[in-house]
DNA sequence: CGAATTTATGAAATCGATTACGAGTTTCGT
DNA sequence: ACGAAACTCGTAATCGATTTCATAAATTCG
């Protein structure tokens, strides 16, 4: 059928040849325009509409050293919270005309190792992280290839490394003086799973720092890691409710586990919050639409998104830039919370 | 400090220097380690490594015509669905050597057509779209630049693009069929919003053709449209429940939908399924955690990725393939649905 | 052990866009 | 109308990895 075999891609030559102009001068209307004489400039636009010509970013990125394209590593994108904040970042980075290429780790510093590599092979300019644990030789990497990069979901004032977010300790220090405020004391906490996640031991480090500070502990039997979903925040709450004293107050790593905790309690009959209260974390929509409505904390994932896609922005073209950037959370005070009864639960 | 400039990244020549070989070597040990003596292959490997070398995929792709990049168009990676999609297709494309970069489109064809200009530029050598309906230029595009992509969500025997995924009519046919099939005739639809967006549209007229083929009409009032959250199916239900007539059963187009449904109608004291039957559309894990568990519909958003990716791999490494593929969908029964009361609702 | 193969290696061309440099052209003042 | 300054534009080198073709080394075999 096809007589001619065309070349399928039109390359710059091509453009140059059919306007009649260098290779040199069609460049030059692609990237400085008002270099060149409105009469050519037009020639040139035509010809390239005409054989719809689109850049090859291979051959301009080995020349210019640069690709206009971005990283992102998270744990996964099945989780609410880091499609939300990735969501944010490729809209940002959209709109400033850079590409982004997602990476998963599974929460694994190995598989993040791994996959830095082909970032960095297909040479991302700069990369977004979750966390501020990784591998040693991660580090060492972004170093030595100067890379830029900003670690989310995370903040310390004194942090060696760029990040954006909140500290996840003062976060949780924040429920559970609420909690302890309202007179709670038999406090537990329903975790994600802390090993390899910095976010997650920070959260129950922070309740443990809180209840220490007013001379309280938290009870080993007290703490439930468990993995990020409804079911698994049912199974920790059968845990602690099977237990010979179960809490009043339970704390949680994210609002998909409170779920899960709610859902058990129901199935078993114990109210919330008379029984029981319970803390999200994240607040994500549903949050407010449980029953009853959750008390949560609310964390600003698009702005978190955004603040990560403006810093390395800021980086790559030599703009002023803070390397740490604190955000707001906010704890969102709806109906799983009260006074503990004055009597304890098995009675 | 720096007292030698160093060369920030090695390149190919240094590796052949530091081993003494030539650089046709080092790119040999790399793409077809067996034609290299065991002896100059170990002595490049160590060079390799100790000079932390990595390719430069610019110029690999520029030689090579090929990246090892795939692009993904989706609406919005805020929702589950598409985020779960792209989860398991990123996982698989990972385990191929391929790297995903992600668009989002916001339902818009005109966003579409925009970015995905951007990943031609960037050299993706197939595309994941979402959907059928596509601009009119983008699959012009596409042929002209012999990009392999497969469309979503969607799925047609006699289809004229590659598809991958079911029959959105036939999956609301299948909700409507059981639900008449309990005796209900006064059924609503509360959908996605149709305008620009084809899987809502034909969800919509999966519902229509259902109740036609019994003799029964979906009302123009029993259709209401909303956006894809939970105050959308909240706000929907609410007016639905202001009618004269209210509906004794409400379709939805997604779960979530059908959770800001069954909200309102508990805030309102309509019972589920007593009062009133509802079925959600996806089967997202909290879709067993509410209150009553949600009967819906289960949609192989896993499979449709790992299945895109192995469809597209196939392409682009000329092995065999189908170019429709239909994976199925399943009801699932759950709780809130039931046999209509004798009386109608407003008594 | 030397001729005929087979195998391993290197030199150089190539992919397509950018840009320094220099040549050619226009503008302008006097 | 002539020369200097200001613009435009084209030639050719360059980015780094791959690969063809030719040559050198190793192996086989009579």
């Amino acid at each position: 059928m096809e007589s001619k075999p065309v070349r399928e891609a039109a390359r710059l030559v091509d453009v140059a040849k059919r306007a009649q102009v260098s290779v040199a001068t069609v460049s030059r209307v692609l990237n400085s325009p008002h270099i060149v004489r409105p009469d050519v400039r037009q020639r040139v636009t035509l010809a390239i509409k005409e054989l719809g010509y689109l850049r090859n970013a291979a051959a301009r990125a080995l020349r210019m050293h640069s690709n206009r394209l971005f990283g992102a590593l998270v744990p996964t994108l099945n989780h609410a919270i880091y499609a939300a904040m990735i969501e944010a970042l490729q809209r940002r980075l959209s709109e400033r005309g850079y590409l982004l290429v997602v990476g998963q780790t599974d929460f694994s510093p190995e598989a993040e190792l791994l996959h830095v590599n082909a970032l960095i092979e297909h040479g991302v300019e700069a990369l977004v992280l979750v966390g501020e644990a990784h591998a040693p030789d991660f580090y060492e990497l972004l170093e030595r290839k100067q890379i830029p990069f900003i670690n989310t979901y995370t903040y310390q004032a004194q942090a060696s490394h760029p990040c954006v977010g909140f500290d996840n300790r003062r976060a949780t220090i924040k429920m559970a003086d609420y909690i302890m405020d309202m007179g709670h004391t038999a406090i537990a906490m329903i975790a994600g799973i802390c090993k390899d996640n910095d976010r997650a031991t920070q959260r129950v480090e922070g309740v443990r720092m809180a209840m220490q500070s007013r001379g309280l502990s938290l009870r080993p039997d007290y703490v439930v890691e468990s993995r990020y979903t409804i079911e698994g925040g049912r199974h920790a709450m059968r845990r602690l409710l099977a237990l010979p004293n179960p809490p009043t107050a339970v704390l949680t790593g994210s609002d998909v586990l409170a779920f899960g905790a709610l859902a058990e309690c129901k199935a078993q009959g114990v109210r919330v919050p008379d029984d029981l209260s319970i803390i999200g974390f994240d607040d994500m929509e549903f949050a407010a639409h449980l029953e009853p409505p959750l008390t949560t904390l609310q964390i600003p994932l698009v702005q978190m998104g955004q603040t990560a896609a403006d810093y390395l922005l800021a980086v790559v073209n030599n703009e002023p830039h803070y390397d740490q950037i604190e955000l707001e959370t906010r704890l969102v005070v709806r109906n799983t919370t009260s006074r503990p009864r004055q009597k304890s639960l098995k009675n």
